[in-house]
DNA sequence: TATTGTTATACTCTATAACTATA
DNA sequence: TATAGTTATAGAGTATAACAATA
């Protein structure tokens, strides 16, 4: 059986033991609303891209290659705030593919410049695709304003993930 | 040396290669503006919590137990939305500390309620404190009411989630 | 000395499967 | 059959340390 209604005994309904300073206070916080939704947006994005092979994080180093040609694994790691040593099996990932091509940099032997081939370029364009409409499903309680305006709010929050990188 | 500058190449300033419908569309996308706000916040939030060996899951499962008395753990699980499995490490280390204690059921011998002690209230105090001036910390460059308004939106966003639970 | 790209590795987080007891 | 609590375990995700080549 499943009886909640009688389950739920006066002990368990005794809110007048719960201090008032604490009394939803999970719910208030802002960081748990930003976890949940960022979890329940990836879990979307990771479903849509699947069939690709390919995981958000994925799209995002590609989409980095795409946007900012002959950039450099290491730029990208600082962009993405992701180590250096987890992007070489992403960027291996990508390679097989053929979505970009690696460059030696004629003035400094040690760096790869990383450019799109324009199946990368193709693959991309798709790829976002399959986000932005995972995206529109989780934002259609939303208006055009309000989706600009959490946009905003979130840069708000991690911009000084940028400055604390001195 | 670090000529950042000097290492800039004609090709790799050549936007002219890059889509219009691509130019900067990952920073265009809510989601990774929500997943980067949520791993600064957890990073936040985890080291604020160090110090009282505990982490952000674990507050938020003292939290359920001192907001809601006689909840069981299968009960908190679907709440945040947590894997049974996963929470039976988190509540020894709760229970190791004396915050709750576990009252079994007369009318289901299935189930453990959950209730907190004194110390498990003053404990969730305190530790909230901390995650609360760690958030003072990284919402302090939006006013009071762009934090009611932020909370809002990031509520409509996984709002959809209690819904697919079906 | 510092940076790049890389390998190896450890650690955490989360998910799945299976089990017993109970409903 | 379904649920609760538990154990064991596998798989991602992420972090650190070390290395050779180059600056």
């Amino acid at each position: 059986m499943n009886d909640k209604t009688s389950r739920t005994t006066k002990a368990a309904n005794d809110v007048s033991a719960v201090p008032a300073d604490i009394r939803e206070a999970l719910g208030e916080l802002v960081g748990y609303h930003l976890r949940r939704a960022s979890v329940y947006d990836m879990n979307g994005a990771v479903a849509a891209l699947e069939p690709e092979g390919a995981r958000p994080i994925t799209m995002s180093v590609l989409l980095s290659i795409v946007e900012h040609p002959g950039r450099t694994s290491a730029d990208i790691c600082r962009t993405l705030a992701i180590k250096r040593a987890n992007i070489v099996a992403l960027l291996q990932v990508l390679e097989a593919k053929g979505l970009f091509r690696r460059a030696d940099d004629p003035a400094d032997q040690r760096i790869q410049r990383l450019y799109p081939t324009p199946e990368g370029i193709e693959t991309a364009r798709h790829w976002l695709g399959l986000v932005q409409a995972h995206e529109a499903r989780i934002l259609q309680r939303m208006s055009q304003k309000e989706r600009r305006e959490l946009r905003r709010l979130l840069q708000l929050v991690w911009a000084d993930e940028a400055l604390d990188e001195t």
